[in-house]
DNA sequence: CGAGATAGATACGCTGACGTATCTAATAAG
DNA sequence: CTTATTAGATACGTCAGCGTATCTATCTCG
């Protein structure tokens, strides 16, 4: 066969093939992810990014300008956009199956240290705070137990009252807590604790307590 | 007067005082925190430190090998060893007290960043996690409620049964979402909420329910 | 099939950090 | 004052990423 290899020939098949569009950008986004996964927003380069995604820099700075654009735009497209739905009648259950959906969700190895990443350099770098943010979670949800205290508070099951700024995250909190502390994730136990030890009894909702069926606004 | 300057006689009166010993080291830790809290711990390195700290990298070398060895060294000497003390016999009050403290101490806008910064790297390298928390968090304390929790349970003001995992880190995660999610630091009257709307409730104290003079093993 | 668009390979000069070696100057200890 | 330490300045050679330019190969669309 001839040489048709410009550079050597034990080098892989080179299948020849060129991928372009949204095919290219997805193995770049993904590319990004990794390497910010891997090195840290800090030490992440176009250079590396091509080379993971066995691309050209040129392809690169064709639709981008710097790593954090392509990181961020690959935040944006790779975060599912779930939010909790199903909604029985069930608050403990629904609450736990919201943090469980967070966990699955955007807590995994992978997603988990891309954002751990991107939050430690959005700290001190407002402008990619107010992107991140603005651009990337909000419109991609990140309200789990939120999304439910809310539905049952508008059936009249949870004393709006009790819906503070401070009772909204107490479930997200433990749950980032405890991602950092452990550097792994909660296991369904410790979520269902979460609920029962911490949210509900913020709700009025305490075991010990018990205000099983008096005390709320009737729905 | 004679030029006695090996460079350029318009730089700096150029002192000629020489630091060493702790003093010099106080100053490359001071540095090392700076770069950290400006760059993330993923750019800093060894040339930039030691412009910071007005020395020459050659001092660097001598004591530490890379700019990781400085941060945690300094962090180490640099973080504050208090722990919430006082305890009156007024729990809310104490709570609150160890939240402030956690504020002021820990939270300052220049060690927040530092310590995001290193807890992100943490995130992905498990080696400086372990001396991360081993030799920094743990001996340096960083319990602030749980210290008051435990003091109360000891002197039967609280459920004993109560201080779960889960209901000892309420008020630490709370403050670090806030601090994460604001870029900002809770101000007196948001600390207060955390423990009036999460901590106590979680503890069976809760307004709501009003647990005020019943229901705990007496003391 | 042919034209226009898009990827890929490569080379370039530039800059900045790396880690070391060497030498001089300030300081502390005796 | 003398001597042993310890800082500071500087100069390497090396390496890797930067951002750009150029040219070729492949792909899409009409």
């Amino acid at each position: 066969m001839s040489d048709r290899n410009r550079t050597q020939a034990t080098e892989r098949p080179e299948p020849a093939r060129r991928r372009r569009g949204k095919e290219l950008i997805a193995a770049i986004h993904q590319a990004a992810l990794e390497e910010t996964a891997e090195q840290g927003l800090g030490r992440i380069g176009m250079e590396g990014i091509a080379r993971r995604a066995g691309t050209a820099k040129t392809s690169l700075y064709r639709r981008w300008s710097s790593p954090e654009e392509i990181v961020l735009d690959a935040l944006y497209h790779v975060l599912p956009v779930e939010e909790p739905s199903p909604m029985a009648d069930d608050l403990r259950g629904d609450l736990i199956a919201a943090l469980t959906l967070m966990r699955d969700k955007f807590m995994q190895p992978f997603y988990g240290a891309v954002v751990t990443a991107i939050l430690a350099e959005a700290q001190r770098n407002p402008e990619l705070r107010e992107r991140l943010y603005g651009e990337v979670f909000e419109p991609r949800g990140g309200r789990f137990t939120r999304t439910v205290l809310y539905h049952y508070a508008e059936r009249g099951k949870v004393d709006p009252a009790r819906l503070t700024p401070v009772v909204l995250d107490i479930g997200e909190a433990l749950m980032i807590k405890y991602g950092v502390d452990e550097a792994k994730l909660p296991d369904d136990a410790y979520i269902a604790a979460i609920v029962d030890q911490a949210i509900l009894p913020a709700l009025g909702h305490d075991a010990g307590c018990d205000t099983g069926g008096r005390g709320r606004p009737a729905g």
